[in-house]
DNA sequence: ATTTAATTTAAACATTTGTTTAATTTCGTG
DNA sequence: CACGAAATTAAACAAATGTTTAAATTAAAT
């Protein structure tokens, strides 16, 4: 049983890209049908109504989000390496579907749309438990430091990427990243890298 | 000369309001004009037109955003101390400017309009320039490291608060803030001396 | 006080918006 | 092939949008 059909993803990522760019509000049905070569009626048809078809772009990109956080806190290596492979894989993860993190950023904090995103706060809150983990068996094997504010981690790795993310055109400026490639080249190797480091820093020698 | 009068400044704060609460495209003229108590044809009148509210609304803001970080190389203080200042007095700007920052934070980031951030994008990167001041002074005095990604300190410094800005609710659930004066506690009590902690490790330790 | 300019208003304007309708085409199944 | 359901279409719909108009009111200047 397949919950949507070819024609139905075509439109959901063409909407997930203009969302992206131009946000929800933005954004027209009629901008989205054109782009994606099917009549303007097939949308209210398809999902009911634009509100409806943003509910099942969230339903549609939740329903994978899963991701392999959560066994990190038991596999056989460091703290270290736990911290490290978290940021690495939650980023990469994120990086992968950022069109739809750009989304929900944006529309979780509009106080327009009361919109449901539990199953996807589910998932975070979920991946916040996970790190919180690995940082207390770090703790009490007095590796990482106690004085830390363990809730504004997640902040400080997600907010770097997405401060990164939403000012793209000033840093590849800067940076002078001269293409989608390259940007995410930046992302996986520096950006990861400088998160990495500055949370070790942090857990590892916090006063 | 005034740039603006009462009863314009009055309209600018009110869709500073809207506009951070829903979104540029999700306020309409009618909703802005109703809540400043004035007729529809006033935007058009002082402004003319939404597009150029916007743009006003930047010049206005933008006018008065010049601060007091750019003295902070000079002072009289250790390293450690000025970075410190600098953080504290950059958030807690911004913090002051929330609703203001956090439309620009989109409108920036949206492809949509092709507005001229120019005058903002100029004291981003002034500020920019008296950090990586600060930090240069810290590492030729080796007291900070010097295998820190130095153009990533203000994505990690700004993302951290943007990102818990923009999930108020979430982080206002799990840390049981109740009100605007709450949050505003946390933010400056709590957050900032987070943020000042991560880049200190980060300076003094990384590796 | 009279004239001129600035402000304010309600109404109208043309588009764009999301959505629905009803007719037509396509497709799968007996 | 024939039938019925699903898919697709162009057109229409009402509501909302940004903006303009032209008249009315207020304020400023002479």
């Amino acid at each position: 049983m397949e919950l949507f059909n070819d024609k139905q993803i075509n439109i959901l990522q063409v909407a997930e890209k203009l969302f992206s760019e131009k946000g929800f509000d933005g954004t027209s049905i009629r901008e989205i049908s054109k782009t994606a070569n099917v009549n303007v009626a097939m949308v209210s048809y398809y999902f009911g109504s634009k509100e409806k078809l943003l509910e099942s772009l969230i339903f549609y990109r939740t329903s994978d989000l899963k991701n392999k956080l959560e066994t990190i806190p038991e596999e056989k290596i460091t703290a270290v390496e736990k911290i490290e492979k978290f940021i690495a894989l939650y980023i990469q993860r994120i990086h992968e579907n950022r069109a739809f993190h750009h989304i929900l950023l944006f529309e979780i904090s509009s106080n327009k749309r009361a919109m449901d995103f539990e199953s996807f706060t589910k998932v975070k809150k979920t991946n916040i438990k996970t790190l919180e983990k690995i940082i207390q068996q770090g703790q009490s094997e007095h590796i990482f430091k106690k004085e830390i504010n363990i809730h504004m981690i997640i902040p400080t790795i997600l907010g770097t990427y997405f401060y990164f993310q939403m000012n793209k055109p000033f840093f590849g400026e800067i940076l002078n990243l001269r293409s989608e490639k390259e940007h995410t080249n930046y992302v996986q190797f520096e950006l990861i890298n400088h998160i990495q480091q500055t949370i070790k820093s942090l857990l590892l020698h916090a006063n």
